[in-house]
DNA sequence: CCCCAGGGCCATA
DNA sequence: TATGGCCATGGG
């Protein structure tokens, strides 16, 4: 199977989505290494496994492992084009970035980082919902856990990929289930209830889109249980790319704030929504380089 | 031992 | 509409 080159946009750095892809966490859902990331990923119900590398001007995926053997291209291309935010235009923001003082470093800092989605919406309100008032570190190793219990895997020379859990296999799950696997009460009710939303098409990303605006988006997320404000914002953003998030009340964006000492009260959430007016069309973004900033502390003033 | 982590629900007033 | 308790665990 030839390799599969994916056109690189200006202001991209493949190794800043790395670094983010990373962090320094134990995230079960790909294999990073310095040059490349390996990514589990279904293709209308068949698994494929791909390595994404860079070469010169072009990003390059290989197919390194295929179930079905079909080609998979098209299907790679449009996947790592919504991944890693390809398509979007970045100027404007680092103009705006360049014309705030606290920000102007952020350009030449984070330059390149992208928007990393998170594409299966069902994947990205789990995530959320075991992210909810825990460390970042033990909530991987719930996600972990929940993914090697229920998810499928396929192991390739020593490595094992991970392919998420389907809701349906998720909603048969039983709370005494998830409760061993150490989920509180109240995230093994979300994780099977938003399953079970799912798997029966009560919920899913197609109906989300076809909602008139943002606001209707906000609404219906906020409308099943489990999914409050941040979560909302927080999915809104990595699964349907809205560019005007903000990932309110966020433990890490309030801290980001406060270490570049913008806003008196980062309780306040009025304030903090005041102060991202400013960044209209890319308050999604400037959450992003704010959580990339947390982890460059010497940066942060 | 205490407090807080990339929250949200529920009861109460 | 606002506030407080609760949840599970781990690290500072």
């Amino acid at each position: 199977m030839p390799s599969i080159l994916i056109p690189k946009p200006q202001n991209f750095s493949f190794k800043e989505c790395l670094w983010f892809l990373d962090r320094n966490y134990d995230d079960c859902l790909y294999h990073v290494s310095a040059t490349s990331v390996i990514k589990p990923l279904r293709v209308n119900g068949h698994k494929v496994i791909f390595e994404l590398t860079e070469k010169g001007q072009e990003l390059v995926a290989d197919v390194i492992w295929n179930e079905s053997g079909g080609d998979h291209s098209k299907v790679i291309t449009a996947y790592v084009n919504d991944w890693l935010d390809l398509e979007r235009d970045l100027s404007g923001f680092y103009q705006l970035l360049k014309g705030h003082t606290a920000f102007d470093y952020m350009p030449e800092e984070f330059a390149g980082l992208r928007l990393i989605g998170i594409p299966d919406v069902f994947e990205a309100i789990c995530w959320c919902i075991i992210g909810q008032q825990i460390n970042l570190t033990f909530a991987y190793k719930l996600k972990r856990r929940m993914v090697e219990q229920y998810g499928e895997s396929v192991e390739l020379d020593g490595k094992v990929h991970h392919f998420f859990p389907k809701p349906e296999v998720l909603a048969e799950a039983t709370m005494e289930d998830l409760k061993d696997l150490q989920f509180s009460r109240q995230k093994a009710d979300y994780v099977i209830h938003v399953a079970g939303l799912i798997s029966s098409g009560e919920f899913s990303k197609e109906a989300l889109l076809a909602l008139p605006d943002r606001e209707a988006q906000l609404k219906r997320l906020i409308a099943v249980r489990g999914i409050g404000e941040w979560t909302a914002n927080y999915v809104l953003m990595k699964t349907m790319k809205d560019m005007n998030c903000i990932t309110i009340g966020d433990t890490g964006l309030n801290s980001a704030l406060d270490a570049h000492g913008l806003v008196k009260d980062k309780k306040d959430k009025a304030e903090v929504r005041a102060f991202f007016e400013a960044f209209e069309g890319w308050k999604s973004y400037l959450v992003i380089y704010l959580w990339r900033s947390l982890t460059s502390p010497d940066i942060a003033k």
